[in-house]
DNA sequence: TCGTGCCAACTTCCATGCAAGCTCGCATGG
DNA sequence: CCATGCGAGCTTGCATGGAAGTTGGCACGA
């Protein structure tokens, strides 16, 4: 008989505790912006919305603070950060370095692996180029984001996972911004398309070239952006 | 008249609370090993021994799970975690990649910064070769300790630092156990010095290679030795 | 008008109480 | 002898209260 409230499921997950439930729920008002950057809230004015006391909240707080999204000011409440250009340039420093590292070993993966793989990339990368001709930007934004989120789990890393993870929850918002502005969409398909033929071919040495360079290439495009709209803050 | 109990530093930092305290106090155990890998300890336990509620024990759990340091395992206790080789190869690959990155801005410096630079990282790898000669390992590992240290922290990325700490204070019990075992002290403080004058050239491509081929040497020397050991976990 | 000091309201920090979940050993029945 | 059920004692999850720190506005004096 089924148990009305497993405390574990199946595969030895915990259920999400209430500290799970706040933490889900404030990173996800953040990306949303409902929680706008600068904003300074109480955790209690967050735990009545929630429904919940203020030990669950303070706890969820600690967590986001550590993953860089708030700031915890002792008896003055939770702020939320925002990013500056000098932010993105150190994110995309980061992102630079592991998404090339990233490539390479997925290039380094044995043959059936690294072709599945490779596949699962070229359905991302025809997904954008389809949002790209139909015009929907949303689209191709959440395809581009698989593309790179696929290209970092094949690599089977758990740490560079979630450093990657991580920071992406960091950027997010300013690539929600700047998606519209962007003018090289069709650059990044081909040179996602170099990526996935470099690893198809089991080049190492090319596949990190070409990721490293995809991710310059696109910081470059992106920092002007943000440096010329005068978004000091995002 | 100075105040005894200061809320905040004049330069703006914040007292350490309790929970920093509590925080401090445990991952110190755990890099001297007083927490072994593998131990099982309640909060109740630690709180009593740091003189503390358990409130403060839980928060800074939390924080030192979210460094990989610790499991916490609801209504079990806190698990401190073992490294497998495995880990030491995730490990290394994040090092791999930042640390060539590092390197690299750190040569694409404007002349006087990278020159400073460069002398300090001078510094350590001559105390590192002096080390070597009078056979202090402890000293060496503490000087080598030093140079990638100051290699990443000249790039001045803060995301970058932040991490890096975060790896190495998850793999610091492993180089203290390594340390004595290894045998090619030598090449890295060659190894070191080419990195050194490819900063003083402002040779950012090289420099990045050098970091990194040192740091994969490295790797392939430290990964046989931890699995030919059966070190399964440490 | 402007500067200064003080107080009230609000905030988090931390201790503690209660409830619920997990473990392990013992008793019980096959 | 072995399997099973059950309960005591342990653990943490979460709520809440008191204490202490911070802020902002208001009254007061120059």
């Amino acid at each position: 008989m089924a148990r009305a409230k497993p405390a574990r499921t199946d595969d030895g997950e915990r259920r999400p505790s209430l500290v799970d439930d706040a933490y889900a729920a404030m990173k996800l008002a953040i990306r949303n912006s409902d929680f706008a950057p600068g904003y300074q809230a109480s955790e209690q004015e967050i735990a009545l919305r929630l429904g919940m006391s203020r030990t669950p909240v303070h706890e969820a707080a600690i967590r986001l603070q550590e993953d860089g999204l708030v700031r915890v000011l002792p008896r003055r409440g939770i702020l939320i950060c925002a990013l500056a250009p000098e932010d993105m340039r150190e994110i995309y420093d980061v992102i630079i370095a592991l998404e090339g590292q990233a490539a390479e070993r997925v290039a380094g993966l044995p043959a059936p692996e690294r072709l599945r793989a490779a596949d699962a990339l070229a359905a991302h990368t025809d997904a954008m180029a389809a949002a790209q001709t139909g015009g929907d930007l949303p689209a191709w934004g959440l395809a581009d984001e698989g593309f790179h989120r696929t290209l970092v789990e094949q690599a089977g890393n758990g740490r560079l996972i979630r450093i990657m993870q991580t920071i992406n929850d960091q950027s997010h918002r300013a690539r929600m911004l700047t998606l519209r502005l962007r003018q090289e969409l069709d650059a990044s398909v081909a040179e996602h398309r170099r990526i996935i033929a470099a690893i198809r071919e089991g080049d190492a040495p090319g596949a990190h070239r070409h990721a490293r360079e995809h991710r310059i290439r696109a910081r470059d495009n992106l920092l002007p952006l943000l440096e010329n709209f005068g978004l000091r803050h995002l």
